[in-house]
DNA sequence: TTCTTATAGATTGTTGACAATAAACAGGGT
DNA sequence: ACCCTGTTTATTGTCAACAATCTATAAGAA
């Protein structure tokens, strides 16, 4: 009697997965694609119609979402998608800032020879990115690469709540992968964060990544100010108001 | 029409607070308390009908719980209060320790006087438990203290966290604040930070943290270590098995 | 005895209905 | 015209009942 057959996806899906959990996935999947924007009311009827399901997995997948800061509930009115406000975006970018110099200096003393190739991968896809000018496929490149670095910093507490602080920055007003993004100076601290890290330097490797998270932090605030109060070096094209 | 008049306490009560907050907050006061030891099964019905509240809003503060990490869920079989490995406890307090490393830095560039004076009190009670050899009391001006110096930081999302990590850590067998703990140790390393944190030099300040919290680390796994593999400096007065 | 198999009980997953609250609207008074 | 008040409508908060699944017990065969 082998029971070290593996049972058919299908079936392990369901045995692990309720209602609550895929309904919990698909909301976060539609939050994170900008399917629902910051702002937006999440009404339990339309949703649960929507997804096919009864308002109570979908009142627990509010919880959930809720705990995660994608969503905030007002009582008695409803749940609506979170907006995060530029204070809290620039107090986690600080957070991943402390925690990416832990990685740094983790990964200066523990990577592995095809780990370091790995990223080194990732590092000259997103050079080939800047060149084509691909803002979007540099974007993910930037995503895997961080995320990777944290994963491999072999800590699944740090990578967990890493990831959470990832997607709650998703939160904040997407202008970052705007035209005008200084691709070339982040890609090139790209290369000098693994050039640290190859060279088994725990400060150095540490410093680096810390330094870069500031640096992205200051271009995306920058970024975002552009965008709030237009620019006055240049007269402004549009009349009052 | 004055507008400004504190609505009565009890209002803003039911205002804010739903059964499945409510019942999310006990459970979690059960939880930390003891009252619920890790690996309890958690019985709807059985709540349900001790919290006086039907098993909708239960479930849903389940679901919270979950995501806060201080339960754990079988799909089919129950929520059960999760019990803390090890691997985990340890990796908690890395990233515990990047955070205040952060949080010295930040407040040797920007604590006040008042602030620091009083920090320097919950040291000297601290002190004063430690000669009263009251393990209890310290283990309570011990969590207030570095909670003290993270709020101080000022970062809220880093506030946040750090609070959610110290209640998980709370599900890790809790033998520390067993009898034979190495309080002075503790307690001068607490000296230290402060003083760093008053020189002003954010390095010493992160440093001092940093290193306080890997020490404390390292002596609750040798406690747990001792407590689960007894020592063998002293022959064992149990029998075999 | 030991292993399988069937059955009964208990518990969770899901749903639909009812109660309570808030928003939208209409009517009357100033 | 404006503001206040009462009513209606829509939506959330809560509950109880039903269906699906798992666990434990017991009976029967090897």
């Amino acid at each position: 009697m082998s029971t070290n057959v593996l049972p058919h996806p299908t079936i392990t899906l369901l045995q692990t997965s309720s209602l609550t959990s895929v309904v919990q996935g698909e909301l976060e999947r539609m939050i994170l694609s900008g399917e629902l924007v910051p702002g937006a009311k999440l009404t339990e009827m339309a949703l649960a119609a929507r997804l096919g399901v009864s308002r109570g997995p979908l009142r627990e997948a509010f919880r959930m979402l809720e705990e995660a800061g994608l969503v905030r509930t007002e009582k008695n009115r409803g749940v609506f998608v979170r907006d995060l406000p530029v204070d809290e975006a620039v107090e986690i970018f600080d957070l991943r800032a402390a925690m990416e110099e832990l990685v740094g200096r983790r990964l200066a003393e523990h990577i592995t020879p095809p780990q370091l190739k790995e990223v080194r991968g990732l590092v000259e896809r997103m050079e080939h990115a800047v060149k084509a000018k691909d803002a979007h496929a540099y974007h993910l490149l930037n995503l895997a690469f961080h995320d990777r670095l944290v994963e491999l910093a072999g800590n699944g507490k740090l990578t967990a709540i890493y990831r959470k602080l990832i997607k709650e920055l998703s939160l904040f007003r997407r202008l970052n992968l705007a035209d005008g993004w200084l691709l070339p100076v982040s890609a090139n601290e790209h290369r000098q964060i693994v050039k640290a890290i190859a060279s088994g330097d725990p400060q150095a490797a540490g410093k680096a990544l810390f330094d870069h998270v500031i640096e992205s932090k200051e271009r995306t605030v920058r970024n975002r100010q552009q965008q709030t109060h237009p620019v006055q070096t240049v007269p402004a094209k549009s009349p009052a108001l």
